[in-house]
DNA sequence: GTCTATAGCTGGATAGAC
DNA sequence: GTCTATCCAGCTATAGAC
């Protein structure tokens, strides 16, 4: 059956998740899979280019099944919530476990960097379109480019992934703080006009901010 | 000499480096430091005990030296700046990157796992006490943990690294919009004591806050 | 498409000469 | 303390039977 190919997918990510990048052989796969291990090559040719197209398809599911609550995302506060959400289901399901294995991987091996990079490009894509639309109207809008920003954010969920497999009890509370981070971007959506002003005066044009050094 | 000990450090962290986590093995880090593979289990015992002991003392001599200039910043500014420099020369030195790799093998390696957050422990302590010390009187002091806030700061250049070696403009982008994040910090410090008030009253003892869902 | 078998290599770890 | 030699496990990848 054709499904042979889905079952050495699933058992690639299963794979990861449980034993790391650095466990990952066609045989750990294909015992996961519950295949043969031969069948790895004659399907992917080798162990990366299964990696690339598991890892890609697995995040092209996901980043879809989100599409819709992600585009009913208005306000901070929704972000914060559909946030928690995402962070927990993917922490279940060990999807961003996945990527940073992969990412790790990545940084010594060309041929994973690439598709690697592919498919954090679909999770960074998604999440500027959001920061764009709530962040629309707050200081922040004109304080730091969206693209940035989505990539900070998506970085530190990855960092976040990696801290929590050592450290838990710190990784819990980096999450709060940065949510109550958020608070303030929050606040300042209630600010009176006259308080904004202010603030958007301190802050001024970034683009004509010199890139480095200036005198406080 | 008993700096074979040392040579074996040295090439550890270094294979660890240029060939990430899933390739490190006696024989690629005893290539690396030129000396003779059964050396590495004679003077460590394992592999995974002589990662521990190069990385925690690698971090060690690191956060040694970087504890001057910490203990200097009183500002956010000086922060950015310290920090942007300390990013700098970690990267050049690649040490981030040996954390990153080393990070991703203790997800699947409890042996692994407690050297490496040890290690980390070291930095996430440091940043620590550096945050309380610039971010006093500031609404955030009260609005977020210090703990957290240094383990969400180093949890982001974990990420970044990691983003940073599949996507390096990327990466910088989201340093730099970090960056301009942080000068949300620094303006509050330079609002009226009015304005002030208004933030504080806004974002209210957090404590009191309930942990979950609450009307907007 | 799937399986067995196998070539050829790299890995951790140890024994024992020096 | 260091080196050679070695065992054995696990690895990628392929050839070839079914």
């Amino acid at each position: 059956m054709a499904d042979t190919r889905q079952k050495l997918i699933v058992g690639a990510m299963e794979t990861i998740r449980t034993h790391g990048i650095a466990g990952v052989s066609a045989r750990t796969v294909a015992a996961s899979a519950g295949v043969n291990q031969a069948l790895v090559f004659y399907h992917f040719g080798s162990v990366d280019d299964l990696l690339s197209e598991a890892f890609l398809s697995a995040t092209r599911a996901r980043v879809e099944r989100y599409r819709e609550r992600l585009a009913a995302v208005a306000t901070v506060r929704d972000l914060l919530d559909v946030g928690r959400r995402l962070h927990e289901e993917e922490r279940a399901l060990g999807n961003v476990t996945v990527l940073a294995q992969l990412l790790a991987g990545a940084q010594s091996d060309a041929k994973l960097a690439g598709s690697t990079a592919e498919a954090l490009g679909l999770w960074v894509a998604e999440i500027e379109a959001v920061l764009v639309r709530v962040l629309a109207g707050t200081p922040l809008a004109d304080l730091a480019d969206s693209a940035g920003l989505a990539a900070a954010v998506s970085a530190a969920f990855i960092g976040l992934e990696l801290f929590e497999g050592v450290d838990p009890v710190g990784a819990h509370a980096a999450l709060t703080s940065l949510e109550q981070l958020a608070v303030l971007v929050e606040v300042m959506e209630d600010l009176g006009p006259v308080t904004r002003r202010a603030l958007r005066a301190k802050l001024r044009p970034p683009a004509a901010r010199s890139p480095r050094r200036s005198r406080a």
